[in-house]
DNA sequence: AGAGTTTTAATTGTCTTACAATTAAAAAGG
DNA sequence: CCTTTTTAATTGTAAGACAATTAAAACTCT
């Protein structure tokens, strides 16, 4: 592993991404430990502190773990999905924020995604995942329920719809899209007229992937889609109004 | 924003997160100018290579970019659906080899979220990225082309399916399964015979976008997940029979 | 006065040195 | 042999210095 000295680039950018290569290489496993700071400065003629930025690129990837003491030091760090699903959400969020992107196409993108998924719970059927939805569903009900919790049990309820097809990497795909779409969603505000449709699409849901009937699901979520889409539509209408 | 100085974490840990979350919530606009490296020290009172750990941990995450000279600084930096591409296929392909994630599995995710993009395309129907498939297509009949090429060239189909459903946020979640799969794939060595089976699936496909047929492509999609599948447990079944 | 050139100041990038905090192993002592 | 203390290795943090870069300000010449 080498870098150049006289690139435009930064040296601790060099360094991370040659040290990355070596992880995604396999040259470098899991819970191998890299060589000490002082020892990476000297094998890359470069001085600690610009090892350490470089350390610390690698971290904020969740790519290494440090540790103090003695037998301290870097080490490759297992990937986990939940290390990759809060990464994923955070990216997905930024992008939805950041780049104008149209409420409708989010919501096609993570409806189409969720409909695939649907259609693998429907088959496996697991018996927890359809208790947590029923759950949620009930939660849904209780008239108390603020809207904060009642988007927070949405995403509940869609996450074990997701988690229902028993794929942790679908799951890790489809975690960014529908956590992402949650401050979109939160900007509509329900009334209880637009709940107790949710909850009646929620419930078909859920009927269908206890009954294995996917085309049901399908449906369903595609009315879902639409009634949000719809909403949401709705709501920037009357705030334009509002503004202009 | 402040940090704890008696905290257990990294102080440099803290004030990346501290940044991070003012970026998420907005409170620091796209393009807007952090305080120089020497003004955040003194605000968080820490030291200036802390401060300089902590930015680099946000470049990392393609949050912030820096420039040097006297109008320079760190600024909030848009994140791009290049950025986010790039991100997602690193963290899938390490997911993928650092978890002992089955071919099967993986395959499943893959194809579940392409068929779901295929629907769309189906709808859709952009010619050029239809010529983009037929183009591909055309490439992998070429005799003298080599497995990586082959491989590139597959890639580059499957790409070019889910693009077509143009929808943004869809290609950025994709973009992770079928690229992580790449490594996965290449292990499979493509026999003459193999090639033809994938190519008239490919055509198939095309056809259906073509013809907007999603029933139909989906069909090809499954039977090439299939044939994948039966494909990767052969060679996976030959290398065991060779090493044991 | 205007255009081109030089200087200057601000900022990040890097290096050096030093010390604090942590931790496991080694040494010491009972 | 067990407990305690010391030690050495390692990361975390600090402070100061200089290099490299860049845009603006100052200057010079026509």
């Amino acid at each position: 592993m080498k870098i150049d000295h006289t690139s435009d680039k930064d040296l601790s950018a060099q360094i991370a991404t040659a040290i990355r290569d070596a992880i995604i290489s396999g040259q470098l496993p899991v819970d191998e430990r890299l060589p000490s700071e002082a020892e990476l400065s000297e094998q890359f003629d470069v001085s600690r502190p610009t090892v350490r930025e470089a350390l610390k690129r690698l971290a904020a990837q969740s790519l290494i773990r440090t540790q103090r003491g003695a037998t301290g030091g870097a080490f490759v760090n297992r990937l986990t999905f939940e290390d990759a699903y809060r990464q994923q959400i955070t990216t997905s969020t930024l992008l939805l924020s950041m780049n104008a992107v149209s409420f409708e196409t989010a919501c096609e993108a993570r409806y189409a995604l969720e409909r695939a998924c649907a259609a693998l719970s429907a088959g496996r059927r697991e018996a927890d995942h359809l208790a947590t939805m029923r759950a949620e569903i009930h939660r849904q009900t209780q008239p108390g329920l603020s809207d904060e919790a009642f988007c927070a049990s949405d995403v509940a309820f869609h996450r074990a719809l997701v988690d229902g097809a028993v794929n942790p990497v679908l799951s890790y795909q489809l975690a960014g899209a529908v956590e992402a779409m949650q401050p979109l969603m939160n900007m509509i505000t329900f009334s209880a007229r637009s709940r107790e449709e949710i909850i009646a699409l929620h419930t078909r849901i859920a009927d269908a992937i206890e009954n294995q009937t996917p085309e049901n699901a399908d449906a369903a979520l595609i009315e879902l889609q639409n009634y949000t889409v719809r909403l949401a539509n709705a709501v920037i209408a009357e705030r334009a109004a509002q503004s202009g």
